[in-house]
DNA sequence: AACCGTTGCGGAAACGGTTGCATGAGAATG
DNA sequence: CATTCTCATGCAACCGTTTCCGCAACGGTT
C-alpha cells in the first residue's frame, strides 16, 4: 500500500506539500503546478490515504471534510430491521449519510448481554455523530449507559428519532435533536373520514404513550365529530406487534357495539385484520379497519388498507441533515422537527380507493 | 479523555508496560501486581482506547483481538432496508458481529451516482472484512468497480450471501465464500403438496437465473408429480417486485387453465394474491398461491400463506461466522455454506392450517 | 563464585498522516 | 533598486498506541 510519503516522493515534494495539496490548506491557496504533481502521483500510485492515521493526526479538530461515520442505534422495535416502519426511516438515514461521504456504523439493541457489548463498543470506536432511532425503554438504557453520550460535546452530536419513551423523553427534554412525524392531523383525518361514511362505534389500538399523540387524537377527534366514547373500545398497548393479534381478538369479542377499528401502525392493522376474520367477521363491511405508517405491504392487504402515509425516508434524511448540520456548528440550538404525514384512502373502509 | 500515557504515570509504570499490561504481552506473562495497578488506573481515569492509534499502532498484524468493523453491502434489492427477507439476514449478521465484538458498517447500492461514492468509502476506510449481500448485477459492479476487493488478501477476508448475479458468480467461481440456502427440495416438496391436493396446472413465477434453482426444481417437480408443463405458465421474472402484479395479472388472464401458481418468493405471491382478488379470482378454492421465505407477513395475508421458512437469521449468522473464521485463518479453503429450509403449510392452497 | 536462562520493565522507534512555524523566492510597491 | 508583502514550500513536532531491543535483577546450576 502506498503511503503519502510515497507520493510526495514520487511528485518531487515533501511530505507536508503532499498534505496540503489534497487537503487544501485551509485559507491558502496551492500552487496549481505542484498540486497537479501531487495528484498525478496519487493516481500513479493508487493512493489510498489511510483513514486511523488521518484521524489520529487531525485528533478531533475539525474533522470529517472527507466523510466520516454516524452511528445508529435502533432501539427494539418489532422486527428489527425488518420492521417495516423503520426499516424505511434507515435507508433514509443512509442515502443521506452516503451523499454526505459518510457511513453509517450499525447496531440496535438486542437482549441485555448484547445490549451491554454494544454499548462498549460505541465508547470504544471513533464516531463522528448518531442517530438512535424509536423504540421504548432502550433509548433510555442506552442513554445511561453509554459514555459516549454523557458529554455535552457527543450530546450535540446526537439526533434521536421518534424516541418514544416518555421516561426518556421527560428526562432529557432538549439535550438532544429531535425528528419526528405528525400524528395529530392525520389521525383526526381518519376519525372524520370513518364519521362521514356512517362509522359510529370506533374501537382504538394503539400505543398508550403520553408523548405519542395518536390516542390523544383519537379521543378528541371522537368529540369533534359528536360519536359516542366507549372507555372499553380504546386498547392501549405496547409497541410489541406479537401481542396484538390477542389484544385485537379480545377487543373484538367483548359483545360492545364496534363497527371500526383505528390502528396506531400498519402492522397492528393487519394483525387486527387477521382476528377479525378468524372471527367471522367481513371487511369492511361488518367492520372497517385503518393503519398508521402507509408499509409497503398496506395496498397489498385484503382489503387494501386505509392508512396514512408517513414519508419514513424522509424523516431519515432530516434526521440525518440534522446530525451533519451539527457537526459542522455544534452551536445551533437544538429543535425538534416534525416532517409531514397524509391520509390515503384505500378499500379498508368501505370506500372505492384511488392507489 | 485520559490517553494510556496519563495510565502508565498514574500507575507509575512506563507507557509500554502499561499496554503490555493491556492487551496482554504474546507469550510472556506479565507481572501481577503492576497489572493490577494499571487496571486499577483505567478504571480510575474512565480511559478508554483510542481507536485510530491502536490502529495505526498495530499497522496490520494481527488486528482484532479486541474486535473490529466488517462492511456489509447490501445489492440492489427490492426494498433496501425494508425488504422483509434480507433485512432478516442482516439481524443475524448484526447480531453475531455484535456478539464478536465487532461492528458493521453498513451501505447498499442505490442508483449509480451514490454507488461510485460507496466504493470510494468501500475503498479508503479501514474494515476487517466484507460481507456482500444478495442483488442482482450490483455485486459485478462492486466487485469491479472497488480496489479493496482486487487483493487476495481482501477477497479472504470476503463472505457473499446469495450473489443472485450469473456473471459474476460464473466469473468468480470461488474466489470468495458463499452462504445460500435450501431451494431445491423445498420446491419441490410445495409441488408434491399442490398435487396431492388435485392441483393440475401449475404456474411459475420465479427468478430465471440459471444460478437460482427455484425454477428448475420447479419443472423437473412437475415431471416427478407427472404433472403437465405449459410453457405459457412459467413465469421467468427479475426480482424487481414492482413488476409482479402486471405479470400475474397477465399470466391469469391468458386463458390458460391454471389452478395454482407458485412464486419464487413471498413477496411475489402477496402481489399475486392481490393480482388474482382483482381479477375476481376465489382464492384459495379457484386459485392456490405459494410463496417462498416466510417473511414475517406471510402469514397475515388471506388466506395465510402456504410457503418455505428459511432461516434466514441463520444465514446471516452463518456467513458471519464464517467471515470472522476467515479473518483468524485466511488460509482456510473457500466454501459453499446452504442453510437448510423447511416446507410449511398454511391456507393458501385450500388445505386446513398447523400455523 | 561465576555463569546463564528467565523474567519484568523502560527507552525509543515506528505507524501514516496533519499542522504550526520559519524560510526563501518572487511580485508588488515606493 | 531597495523594501515590503504574499505565498508556496520544507522542517519538525505531534496524535496515541504497539512493539522491538536491551538492560538489570533474580534464581538456579555447576
Amino acid at each position: 500500500m502506498a503511503t503519502l510519503r510515497d507520493v510526495a516522493k514520487r511528485a518531487g515534494v515533501s511530505l507536508s506539500t503532499a498534505s496540503r495539496a489534497l487537503n487544501g490548506t485551509p485559507g491558502r491557496p496551492d500552487a496549481r503546478r505542484t498540486r497537479e504533481r501531487v495528484l498525478a502521483a496519487v493516481r500513479d500510485l493508487d493512493y489510498i490515504p489511510n483513514d486511523a492515521a488521518q484521524r489520529l493526526g487531525r485528533n478531533g479538530k475539525l474533522e470529517g471534510v472527507q466523510g466520516g461515520e454516524i452511528g445508529v442505534i435502533l432501539g427494539n422495535v418489532s422486527y428489527k430491521f425488518a420492521d417495516p416502519f423503520w426499516s424505511a426511516v434507515l435507508e433514509g438515514v443512509d442515502r443521506e449519510a452516503t451523499r454526505n461521504n459518510y457511513h453509517i456504523r450499525f447496531t440496535f439493541t438486542l437482549d441485555d448481554l448484547l445490549h451491554e457489548r454494544q454499548v462498549a463498543l460505541l465508547d470504544r470506536t471513533h464516531i463522528d455523530g448518531l442517530i438512535l432511532i424509536g423504540g421504548h425503554d432502550s433509548l433510555a438504557a442506552i442513554d445511561r449507559a453509554a459514555r459516549w453520550l454523557q458529554s455535552p460535546e457527543s450530546q450535540a452530536r446526537t439526533v434521536i428519532i421518534e424516541g418514544g419513551d416518555e421516561r426518556f423523553m421527560r428526562a432529557r427534554p432538549l439535550v438532544y435533536d429531535v425528528v419526528t412525524f405528525e400524528k395529530r392531523y392525520p389521525v383526526a383525518h381518519i376519525v372524520e373520514h370513518l364519521a362521514q361514511l356512517g362509522r359510529r362505534h370506533l374501537a382504538f389500538i394503539g400505543p398508550g404513550s403520553q408523548i405519542d399523540e395518536r390516542g390523544a387524537a383519537f379521543l378528541q377527534s371522537l368529540a369533534a365529530n359528536e360519536l359516542p366514547f366507549d372507555p372499553g373500545l380504546y386498547v392501549a398497548c405496547p409497541w410489541a406487534t406479537e401481542q396484538v393479534y390477542d389484544l385485537a381478538r379480545d377487543l373484538l369479542m367483548r359483545g360492545r357495539p364496534i363497527d371500526a377499528v383505528v390502528c396506531g401502525c400498519d402492522a397492528f392493522a393487519v394483525s387486527t385484520m387477521r382476528a377479525a376474520r378468524d372471527l367471522g367477521l367481513r371487511l369492511p363491511e361488518d367492520l372497517a379497519i385503518t393503519g398508521f405508517d402507509d408499509i409497503s405491504f398496506a395496498k397489498d392487504t385484503h382489503p387494501p388498507l386505509t392508512t396514512v402515509r408517513v414519508d419514513k425516508e424522509m424523516v431519515g434524511v432530516v434526521a440525518t441533515q440534522r446530525l451533519l448540520e451539527r457537526l459542522r456548528q455544534p452551536q445551533l440550538p437544538r429543535i425538534v422537527q416534525m416532517v409531514p404525514s397524509v391520509f390515503v384512502a384505500r378499500e379498508s373502509c368501505g370506500e372505492a380507493s384511488h392507489r
